[in-house]
DNA sequence: TTGAAAGCGCTAACAC
DNA sequence: GTGTTAGCGCTTTCAA
């Protein structure tokens, strides 16, 4: 006999059995200090009047809300999108709720974001993006809670995180290219100042042409660029720079590039090569397919929450900061 | 002087302006019924503990969460992840945090989303998807809370949504094709038998073959692609069915059968026209582009948002069902 | 204009 | 094993 009056409350159900609340709360919370008898009436009860625990008054009382806080620059970005479903698919396995903000990669946005996260007790916080401000840093530190950079660093490294070791990635990448060879090789970055463009990307680059005996030539480093379009027309700039092989930090970005150089008559992979960094479905889709450093996306995220789950209950990460392995998937844009 | 305690709560305010609770919760939500003075002062000792009132509790004493719940197939599907961008923007436009599932479209997992959902005492729901069961829609009635469907149909039409009018838009692209001449159109779903499947997208496309005197050949309907690799494999069944031009749902679908056409050495646009329908990124990014009905994914989020809030706010809809405009646009996968 | 007091629905000692 | 009793931090009547 299903009842369900609507929004019964936990008294509602003790009132039906006739025992306390504290009975009712142990038996909903699974605690073994409960008669069977005791908790088959309870648990009739439940199912006859559908209650549910309201999640807000629990977290209330117990301090702990079972919701993550999620940041991160773009839900429309492939790149971040996967992370973020791996994220999501974690937190859903230990019962989290995920809230989530896109900050368009903005500090300012991103403090709001944290502010407000925070505001909200969220039990613990996964931070995506190209740059960590210290005023955010400070304000994620101001929360309590943990936390953990997914696809982030921060240039102190003081924050938890879960990677693929990118200046390692980009020096094997530029030093394959060198060591074939090639004499003007463009690097394509988002920016040229973050820490995971500075600090690891770039690095690995110029890593590689110290160990091939190049000189840096400033002019085949590209910045600034986010989109497809802006690839696009950073094609010309490529022409322009008369580079022989590009490697981009970014799919769409790479995608423009290509596509940019073949409207304009380029041939790849004879003429230039790309190489691209995430391995999107973009990769697949270009004509001819982008040949790509794989990095796992998914399981970045994945990773990233579940070093999250222990922090929350209190256990010790062996690792703070992880670095998972990547891999090199050669397609049609490169010879 | 910032002294910033960590945590204070409203008692602490209270106690060092010396006033009570109430009027601390007064200044806090903007009531106008405080002196200034007192108002000043409070602001002062709020600013200087740093205090942010608890949402939790909060939200426990006003039966007011400001969270809505977002219920989605998947973040990495670029058609649904502007629509949730929009969602987002609007949402924080208005001050309400997002907490976001995916459900990969299966019921199953939208009836625990949406259930778990309730029982965070969300304010609101968005819901998307190509399906809503029947379980589904009852759940999401019992929750209680208002709700508006975002790139989604229910059969019955009870929900308030927001979309583009699909039956007219597949009507007039396979018009548009059947005016011409083409007399072996295919048209490619996602399933066979949901709501914005049949009763729209195929429903345009059938009643376009009896404006033009048509018969339909199932043989030219194809099911069932979700991905890249689905719509690059289905190439070769478009082939066997001798079609002259497809219409086909989703972006990245009709990217494969475009690809997928043209590495078995069939032309496009030459000997098999198509179309698409959400026109993102991968629009653009084939080679030749791909023409696409556009539909103003973005604001399909953001409409149904502000729906939403105007739901939550208990203010009438004008309009329960709305349809948005969407546009033709004509690249090189079409002569 | 301000305060007192009663909850919101639940958890968590602490008794029994 | 089970019940009692405080809260959790806030909003919201109702009085004053």
């Amino acid at each position: 006999m299903v009842d369900e009056k609507k929004n019964a409350t936990i008294y509602d159900v003790a009132a039906a059995v006739g025992v306390s609340l504290a009975t009712v709360s142990r038996v909903v919370n699974g605690s073994d200090n409960v008669r069977p008898a005791t908790r088959d009436k309870v648990l009739a009860a439940i199912k006859d009047l559908g209650y549910r625990p309201n999640a807000v008054a629990r977290g209330l009382a117990s301090k702990k809300t079972t919701t993550v806080g999620v940041v991160m620059p773009d839900m429309t970005n492939l790149f971040y999108s996967e992370l973020t479903r791996g994220i999501d698919d974690v937190a859903n396995m230990y019962q989290y709720d995920v809230l989530l903000t896109n900050t368009d990669d903005d500090p300012k946005r991103a403090l709001t974001a944290v502010k407000n996260l925070a505001d909200k007790q969220i039990d613990g916080l996964i931070f995506m993006g190209s740059q960590l401000s210290d005023e955010v840093l400070s304000a994620i530190q101001a929360t309590g809670v943990p936390v953990v950079l997914a696809g982030s660093v921060d240039h102190g490294r003081v924050l938890p995180s879960v990677n693929i070791d990118y200046q390692k990635a980009f020096f094997e990448v530029s030093q394959h290219f060198l060591k074939k060879g090639q004499e003007r090789l463009a690097l394509v970055l988002g920016s040229k100042d973050r820490a995971i463009d500075v600090d690891y990307r770039r690095a690995g680059y110029e890593e590689a042409l110290q160990t091939s005996g190049q000189i840096l030539d400033e002019s085949l480093i590209f910045t600034g660029a986010r989109s497809y379009q802006d690839g696009q027309e950073m094609a010309a700039g490529v022409i322009a720079a008369k580079a022989s092989a590009v490697v981009a930090y970014d799919d769409e970005v790479a995608l423009g590039v290509l596509n940019g150089l073949q409207d304009r008559g380029v041939n790849v992979p004879e003429e230039v090569e790309i190489v691209s960094a995430n391995n999107t479905t973009f990769t697949l889709v270009a004509r001819p397919e982008l040949s790509s450093i794989d990095q796992p996306k998914y399981d970045i995220g994945a990773v990233a929450m579940r070093m999250l789950t222990k922090l929350m209950d209190h256990e010790n990460l062996s690792e703070k900061q992880v670095l998972l392995p990547y891999t090199m998937v050669k397609r049609n844009s490169t010879k």
